[in-house]
DNA sequence: CGAAAACTTCCACCGCCGCGGAAGCGTTCG
DNA sequence: CGAACGCTTCCGCGGCGGTGGAAGTTTTCG
């Protein structure tokens, strides 16, 4: 009946910096263990191991015992959702990032948002799919248009195997570094999917970072008219996004 | 760059007992005096106006200074969102609430959340549309119909002036006492507000309780055909939504 | 103009919790 | 089978921060 105490006790939870560390580094989608969260929250292992049992304690995380290892991911996409829900409540009307460390382009470009695909990467793509009148996009919510449904099912998404009961759905995500919408939810999700399998993306180790492949290179260019530079140099594109881009 | 340090620092700010029942009080989207929110909060106006203080400083919650007075609001729906996401969490895989307090069940019966309503009426709103093929409802989005959007405009809410760039968007927010999704965003915010106008429901004192009028259960059974039980005897109704419902 | 009200600032108290070292337990190697 | 590894439990330390009392500031009312 009293809300209050329930939110205090989640939001006391991942309001501790180790533990939001953590979760951090959790949100790419992937299970780490107790070790890589330790080193990732900077604390030794007996610390990461209180907090780490906390997390789960509440079903924040899911322990996944393999040896002598225990590996923690995310417990659901509910907690996902909700720690993007903070993070564009902490860049709201905040003053803009100053500096631009290399990794921090990196993850700009293009990243992982646990189980679909967010920075400027992913809003160009979103961007495309408006622009053509596939999806209808603003930051309540995104919607798939009949066309956009058969142009996905030729980029071998088919919408109805996505989501289980209903179709069309796909969910609007503030991306926190363009702070502009995105597509998350099932559709996003089966979008990224796509994209490792076509071998266009691939995950850089112990990183959100996505890497474009040279192939995704060329087929973000034919398929949704998205020019990426290449960190060599960048060619004369149409519409690049990348550090060039920036202001 | 890192965006651990900034979710920790919001987290942390809600995931205090006093803040949290503060920012619980003003979820019903109304302005309340530092007094109130020290009231509802158990606390001293010393340590409320400190919690404040930092709420504000940290664009949580917007002070309006009127006279002698001091009053906060939530500073943007994106906390109440943000807060939405908390409390999502918070009950998800939790035991179900085994004792039921008089003043709970008038929240779970009908409540605001924000902006729009929720709790039972609010799901049975949600239902009627969904089933009469007015709007497409999961967990992950909502999209109004052009059927919907005749009906809607029949009971006197015009999606076009609603959402300002586009039209037919709502928002899927899931309740937390029903757990299952209701109608939020701009939608939902218009349907709630003209709900108020009409007189078919009306706020409570001090609280987000709201109660619905007999002209309210009239409308609403007549229009959505939902008809909500009366407090004192329920007479015999073809989709009876309240205590009695309870199992 | 003086008193009351609403809120804030200052201050000292203290309890909670994050922290790491040491030791214990289970697993996986050579 | 013993040693190394990964993780957890136990323990005492230390500090951050929540707390209310007292006093100060601003506004309203008689």
């Amino acid at each position: 009946m009293n809300t209050a105490p329930l939110i205090a006790e989640i939001a006391g939870l991942v309001g501790e910096p180790a533990r939001a560390s953590m979760l951090t580094a959790l949100l790419d989608g992937r299970a780490l263990t107790a070790g890589e969260l330790a080193y990732a929250a900077r604390v030794t292992p007996p610390t990461a191991s209180m907090h780490l049992a906390k997390l789960a304690e509440a079903r924040l995380i899911a322990p996944l015992k393999t040896g002598r290892h225990r590996y923690f991911r995310l417990a659901s996409p509910r907690v996902a959702q909700m720690l993007e829900g903070i993070m564009a409540v902490a860049i709201d009307e905040r003053p803009r990032y100053r500096p631009l460390s290399p990794l921090a382009r990196e993850l700009r470009s293009a990243r992982v948002c646990y189980d679909h695909l967010a920075g400027r990467l992913s809003v160009a793509l979103a961007d495309c799919l408006a622009r053509r009148g596939y999806v209808l996009l603003d930051e309540e919510g995104a919607e798939v248009t009949p066309n956009g449904a058969q142009f996905l099912a030729g980029f071998g998404i088919d919408l109805f195997t996505v989501g289980t009961r209903r179709r069309r759905f796909c969910r609007s995500c503030l991306d926190w570094t363009e702070r502009r919408p995105h597509i998350g939810g099932a559709v996003g999700a089966a979008l990224a999917s796509r994209c490792f399998e076509l071998g266009w993306t691939e995950r850089k180790r112990d990183s959100r970072a996505v890497m474009v492949t040279a192939a995704g290179r060329k087929g973000f260019l034919e398929t949704f008219g998205v020019a990426l530079d290449e960190p060599s140099a960048a060619g004369p594109a149409q519409r690049v996004i990348g550090s060039s881009a920036a202001r």
